[in-house]
DNA sequence: TAATATGTATTACAATATAATACAAAATGT
DNA sequence: ACATTTTGTATTATATTGTAATACATATTA
């Protein structure tokens, strides 16, 4: 939750629309499917209110109604918007065909993150054998802290803005290793910015290593990362660096964005 | 272009989150990034209206704005709504792993479409090798009629509402095999609902074979269909039909959602 | 450099969204 | 099976919010 900055209520700020958006947030893992009241709860907006704009969202399509229990869920009219957004993001177009090849050359899961404030947001997801299903999913976002993507994406920043976020981004425990010390992140940037490569073992998943290196435009600006998941039943790091490691640096060099 | 049936204007019905969500949806395959004045008249909006709903939409972070050409675009943030959609729908969890394993066992590229309205969508995109760009995102609608998924999800309807889809549903033209001719697709889905699944040759794209077979629920409702994509220059029909489709049909028939 | 198109800002007005309230229909517990 | 609570639906008078007109600023084009 960010804490409710009331964007300045002039007149061109339309709080209805605002109000709808918030119902559309409100459905996430854990909030599948919602009743008006919750949805009320949820969204902090009176049963009223609540009960005008979850009607409205339904007439145009855009939540499903469970018509026994009266309960809502988002519908298939959810992907419309993945398509306009995957469709207009030109890293995407360039990158696929590459990721793909390298899914297909490394026989693992490869993925694709981007920056979205302080997090990192997986934008194209290949999977390989036997990838869990929160791991093949678009959309999902980590702390950039905790993500090696966003390690490494951030290791292209200059010293003071890794030190601002070190410090101030937050961080969230996936698993009983996922590093909690913010010393320890600082260098794990730091490594990744010498290497240009970031690793990290058990972060998210608690049986993952994780290798990411960075996408930067022509003038150094990092704008993605890339990002193989490999099971660590299978691989030491050693080997993930020796035998993987080439192959994610060189396609991520290889994809170079205009601007 | 649906002809504007304007939903009833009665007091639960709130127009602005309409407008605004228009804007939303106007971005498209052929409409990447927009200016406040053509956003205005795409959504058939005046340009003050344009001004605040778009104000708004940036704001909150929904578009991202070009402060050179001042041109807005879908943002990051399309994606946290294909998230929603993706985890709050059982049949794709339920699906994925056993299509990744599909996808695997194949090397080929596997896609699960879901109906909505008079067309498919493509929910889950597996790529295999030279996937092009446009067969490996999510969100993509395919008139239904046209898709071989489409029809084979037809084909498990009841003769008079197959009757009346092929007579009253749009058609698309793809390539120059698209067939355009209802008779011949009403035969194609007979023939589909004869075999259980559904071959098609050219519809979409230009050197692709498809194969799709249908999901059903325990009482037979078709909700779903698994859809593989092969390289007209490396397979015949025939070796397609022998080869191919009883994985297809097979991993299909594994999938069975409740309700 | 002028002319045109496009984006931004301001304001007075009224239409639209609002909150309160009442009613109906389920769900829950005894 | 009944009473009680919770949740969903419908109605209405009121003023808050969104509106359209207009003016100004900034790019783009000729």
């Amino acid at each position: 939750m960010t804490d409710r900055v009331k964007p300045r209520q002039n007149t061109l700020y339309v709080s209805s629309l605002e109000k709808g958006l918030r119902i559309l947030e409100v459905f996430s893992e854990d909030k599948l499917e919602l009743g008006l009241t919750e949805i009320a709860r949820e969204t902090g907006l009176d049963k009223s209110a609540a009960q005008r704009f979850v009607n409205t969202l339904h007439q145009l399509g855009y939540l499903d109604k469970n018509a026994e229990t009266r309960r809502y869920r988002p519908s298939l009219k959810y992907l419309d918007m993945a398509y306009a957004y995957l469709w207009s993001d030109n890293l995407v177009q360039l990158a696929m065909p590459r990721l793909i090849e390298l899914s297909r050359q490394l026989q693992q899961t490869i993925n694709m993150a981007r920056p979205i404030e302080q997090e990192i947001m997986y934008v194209v997801r290949i999977p390989g054998y036997r990838t869990s299903y929160g791991a093949s999913v678009i959309g999902r976002r980590v702390p950039a802290l905790t993500a090696s993507s966003g390690r490494v994406i951030l290791s292209r920043q200059d010293d003071a803005t890794i030190h601002n976020c070190v410090n101030e981004w937050p961080l969230k425990r996936y698993t009983p290793w996922t590093t909690m010390d913010r010393g320890q992140i600082l260098e794990s940037i730091m490594v990744a910015r010498e290497k240009g490569y970031c690793m990290s073992l058990r972060e998210v998943l608690p049986d993952e290593i994780n290798i990411a290196a960075p996408i930067c435009t022509l003038d150094g600006t990092p704008v993605a990362a890339i990002h193989c998941s490999l099971p660590i039943i299978r691989w030491t790091m050693e080997q993930a660096e020796q035998e993987i490691v080439p192959h994610i640096v060189e396609t991520a060099r290889s994809i170079s964005p205009p601007r």
